[in-house]
DNA sequence: CGCGCCTCCTGTGTGC
DNA sequence: TGCACACAGGAGGCGC
């Protein structure tokens, strides 16, 4: 599952991969894949052939190439399963190929490879700097500009829990549940925890923790818990052995040796340790 | 309008 | 062994 890490490992390979080269062609294998260009899949690949890539961009999860028009961009979010992937021309097509780009300088392919097929590609206008895709997206804890004493002071008006918080992209983009899990248990916060509960001083741990827990997993290549996360050249990250909460249901936790727990949360999975996260208390209590 | 639930999708694992 | 089903979840859409 794709987050901010595992996204900025595959921005980076694409930046050393394909900037400066030209597309000589574009094949839509899926209509899906391309479901937020309206347009059409033949209107993608008209517009893309000829344009040389000029710049490999990212926001939270969000990830786009700058195109020498100077207006477009080819955005790409990876959804739960996307890989972009450069191969050589002849290498084997899997099933799940879903878009192909070739270039001029006939060299690698840039290859779309989605399995369940959440994530897509689109063509679209940059205003401002950023896609209008992607234009709702917060900055992230990693953007030089992010400003985490607004982000602090907007997560403790929420009225959700702090996980739902943590996890809306429009508050503070890059966190999934992966780096959720890891930054409440950084903080020895329950999910449950009413974000507009959190101290000032503990608002600001719990960004923190999660702009270090995902530091950390970028310097360790991202983490590839199911296997589906890779960079452009099929290498897995390193990051799921140095996970201390998330996929590590009934292991002892690492601070206080207690078994964590996964529990349902929100129509997914929630991990957590029942000594140094506890459950908050009630709220609805007469008085 | 803020909040939270539902849906999209397919390979993998499990239980009967 | 084969079938049925739960599970994984990012994020847009929609209902309350």
């Amino acid at each position: 599952m794709p987050e901010l890490p595992e996204v900025e490992v595959v921005r980076r390979g694409l930046e050393r991969g394909v900037l400066g080269r030209t597309v000589s062609a574009a094949e839509v294998l899926h209509p899906r894949a391309v479901r937020r260009h309206v347009p059409g899949p033949a209107d993608l690949t008209r517009r893309l052939k000829g344009r040389t890539i000029t710049g490999a961009h990212r926001r939270g999860k969000y990830l786009w190439l700058t195109l020498d028009d100077g207006e477009q961009a080819l955005v790409a979010h990876l959804g739960m399963s996307g890989q972009l992937l450069l191969t050589p021309p002849n290498a084997d097509v899997g099933p799940h190929l879903r878009v192909r780009l070739d270039f001029a300088d006939a060299g690698s392919q840039l290859r779309f490879v989605d399995q369940r097929t959440f994530g897509w590609v689109a063509l679209d206008e940059v205003v401002a700097g950023v896609p209008t895709s992607a234009a709702h997206i917060a900055r992230d804890p990693l953007d030089p500009n992010f400003d985490l004493a607004s982000v602090c002071a907007d997560l403790r008006r929420r009225r959700s829990e702090v996980k739902r918080a943590l996890l809306d992209q429009t508050l503070v983009s890059g966190i999934g549940n992966i780096y959720a899990d890891e930054a409440l248990w950084r903080v020895r916060l329950h999910y449950a925890t009413p974000a507009a509960s959190l101290s000032a001083a503990r608002a600001r741990s719990l960004i923190e923790a999660a702009a270090a827990v995902m530091t950390e997993a970028l310097a360790r290549g991202g983490t590839s818990f199911d296997r589906l996360y890779v960079d452009v050249e099929g290498h897995q990250g390193w990051f799921e052995q140095s996970l201390n909460a998330y996929g590590r249901e009934s292991e002892p936790c690492r601070r206080c040796g207690r078994l964590l727990r996964r529990e349902a949360w929100a129509n997914r999975s929630s991990f957590r340790c029942p000594q140094c996260q506890r459950p908050p208390r009630t709220t609805n209590r007469p008085g």
